[in-house]
DNA sequence: TCCTTCCATTAACAATTGTAAAGAAATGAG
DNA sequence: CTCATTTCTTTACAATTGTTAATGGAAGGA
């Protein structure tokens, strides 16, 4: 059950089997349902989830549709965080995919874990700056390519995730429409012919 | 020559007369011209700037013509962030945009720092949470905003930056060329009257 | 001060995107 | 298994953006 999140740990700080146990013990498991709401908007998000099985969509809300912000698949820590790293109400909203395992840990918790195990500051730090890097490259993606581009190097790198995840989700998370998605597709479908 | 690092620093972390000093004696003041180069794309970032007057642009370099990333005014810290932090050739380029006054620490000072005053950790760790904050805002206005409601908003947020900085340089900065942010400008002005 | 370079706007046209609506296909719940 | 819902694509039209080029004006360096 923490094979996966003791691997991630791993490549950013090792642990002693006893510090592993430590760990363990402060998260509890969670199994959800498809479209399962984590964190609504409006709401502070007090707990972080680390993914077993499944995924996860952070999105906004605007006057009546919902614009992805973020996809979050297997093996992750997810989070509205923003709001779970100030605790201030969450502009964003936190849902599942499909049916997940989830493993989860509540701020209380990670303050504990801070005082009893000083390396989990190192950990969270680089977390924090792996988001922060991803995020720039999201949007330099924004500013330097074309949408079709957009498009073609999310194939690249989540080329799966269109078989897993609803297209007009992914269009917005791409910053366009589910139609223009599709025009972009057809596109360049009749490139490679 | 430090008030304003002090002022800053203070928000985060309250520092002692002595940690301040020590604080100040990791720091170079180093005075600019303007269009001075501070890193180029390519080269491994080895230097934190905190900007005691001036201003900084961040930029990519795209087949020829240069996207803005990031516009640094007076009073922040200004890196090509992920080359800095992780050490790696930059992807960036960072350039004065007016003759600045800096205080200029290179990463092993940091290291230093680090060693001599554990508080320091504090204090980057939350600054690096800012940037992934900032970087999120700016992402989700991409998502959420069309090419008008961005304009529209950077004017109340930073206005005064339409006289200091050439416009061309706020249109990459926006996602957009100059000559749809001239469009925009005259709608705007247009619908005022 | 003069001269060169840079800069902002405008125009015209092509290309792309958004919007609204409709239909076909796939999916999920009972 | 069946039915209602969701999802993806396509079409037509309006609106916006990108591109290229030209102009007048501002700014910076010697």
């Amino acid at each position: 059950m923490f094979d996966a999140l003791h691997y991630l740990v791993a490549q950013f700080v090792p642990l002693s089997d006893r510090e592993k146990s430590v760990l363990e013990s402060a998260f509890v498991f969670k199994q959800v349902p498809r479209k399962f709401p984590l964190v609504k908007h409006g709401q502070i998000a007090n707990e972080l989830y680390f993914i077993n099985k499944g995924m996860l969509r952070l999105f906004y809300e605007n006057d009546g549709d919902e614009i992805t912000a973020y996809l979050f698949r297997e093996n992750l820590f997810a989070s509205s965080y923003d709001s779970f790293l100030r605790q201030t109400p969450s502009i964003q909203s936190l849902e599942t995919l499909e049916d997940s395992d989830l493993l989860v840990i509540t701020q209380p918790k990670m303050n504990e874990l801070y005082e009893v195990l000083p390396k989990f500051n190192i950990l969270t730090r680089k977390i924090a700056e792996q988001r922060f890097i991803n995020a720039q490259q999201i949007l330099s993606s924004f500013l330097l390519d074309s949408p079709e581009e957009r498009y073609a190097k999310f194939v690249e790198q989540n080329g799966d995730l269109l078989l897993r995840v609803p297209h007009h989700i992914i269009a917005s998370y791409l910053g366009m429409t589910p139609v223009s998605m599709s025009r972009i597709r057809n596109r360049l479908a009749q490139q490679k012919r």
